[in-house]
DNA sequence: CCAGGATTGACCATTTCTGGGCATAGCCGC
DNA sequence: GCGGCTATGCCCAGAAATGGTCAATCCTGG
């Protein structure tokens, strides 16, 4: 879904070519969590030759540069929410603030248009398997998460034996992954671990 | 950062005891992703009795159901913003709606207050690298990974090996979540892989 | 009371990953 | 041109993960 008001020339190109589908700043957006200056794209996503003369022509089309706020949540789409300035003109910094919560809130109401419960939670661990998935993302061998649990290896090797079954993956990158996006573990669980307060 | 207006009753006994740090509610939303009913909790969070006790003392305390949004981001604290009704109180589904916007608000404008850009880029992957690391996400061993981009074995660990020592992560999991957090691979790519649109 | 699940422990064979080294070719910027 | 980076390929030894089986204890719901 594209909502828009971009100026008719730029907005004529963007969807006469149908650049939604190689357009830099959306794939940036695709891999953001933060909103962020498109004149910072390159710090998320190589820009291609093509890419730069896409900007080019949404330059000369009357879009200099912009601030893109993206949203994400698991199984449903991803989207984000982008202002930009004309060429050669700054944005000042109160409103990228303000941008953030504008963005804010159209994504939660497209979010509402677009409809909600296309996911659906798929398996849920118990309490000792969730400790040894979270060790695990934490980096953690199973011997040193026995360490840590006050267990045996080869229990902690059952538990993500049974968080596999469960999601029925075969390695422990997609079963970390899948908590992850099942809320099982959360982001701060692993990355506050990483980096304490 | 605490932000209420929920009655004295109730709010002498949260903040008086410090219940922050075991709110039930709380952990919930640090493990969502999307906005959730309390009534719902469970199924993010296991229930011990003293939660249990804890949701009992706030319900009489005239604290009944209530819906919460919680909001993530790398490297920042998380927050939630929540709305309760009174004891016995349905939730109406359009106030579910407007929860969900004015929570984004919300967190949005409470981000600004608390500050941002406790969060620093760590690393950046060359495509090769990306290319493996996104594969080994999407549940791939090096082999399979090497038959997809037509290169050895011995390439893909080589790749996998560069990339884990630009991070200084010791296994495939850590490498994984740091590219995530970094950006440098997205989520739908992983789970719009899982399940195809 | 009993069935089922959770938790714990152990063993085995095979596969995969990790960390180290060596070597060639191409590209880009100084 | 040269140094640095990237991409490619190969080898090896040790560590870790995976998949399978067997068995005991404890607790909870029907």
């Amino acid at each position: 879904m594209l909502v828009h008001n971009y100026p008719d020339v730029w907005a004529n190109v963007y969807v006469g070519f149908d650049l939604s589908g190689t357009d830099p700043i959306r794939r940036a957006g695709e891999r953001s969590m933060t909103g962020f200056q498109w004149c910072d794209v390159d710090r998320y996503i190589p820009l291609s030759c093509g890419d730069r003369q896409l900007l080019k022509v949404a330059r000369e089309s009357g879009i200099g540069d912009g601030y893109t706020v993206p949203r994400h949540l698991p199984g449903e789409a991803s989207g984000s929410c982008s202002f930009a300035v004309v060429p050669n003109a700054r944005i000042p910094l109160e409103m990228l603030h303000a941008a953030e919560i504008v963005g804010a809130v159209a994504l939660a109401a497209a979010r509402q248009l677009v409809g909600t419960g296309s996911y659906t939670r798929r398996a849920v661990l118990t309490e000792r398997q969730r400790e040894c998935v979270l060790w695990s993302a934490r980096g953690k061998t199973a011997g040193e998460t026995a360490g840590i649990l006050g267990i045996s290896e080869e229990t902690v090797v059952r538990h993500l034996k049974m968080a596999r079954e469960r999601y029925s993956v075969p390695c422990r990158q997609m079963l970390i992954l899948c908590a992850l996006f099942d809320g099982v573990i959360g982001f701060s669980d692993v990355y506050d671990w990483w980096r304490p307060l």
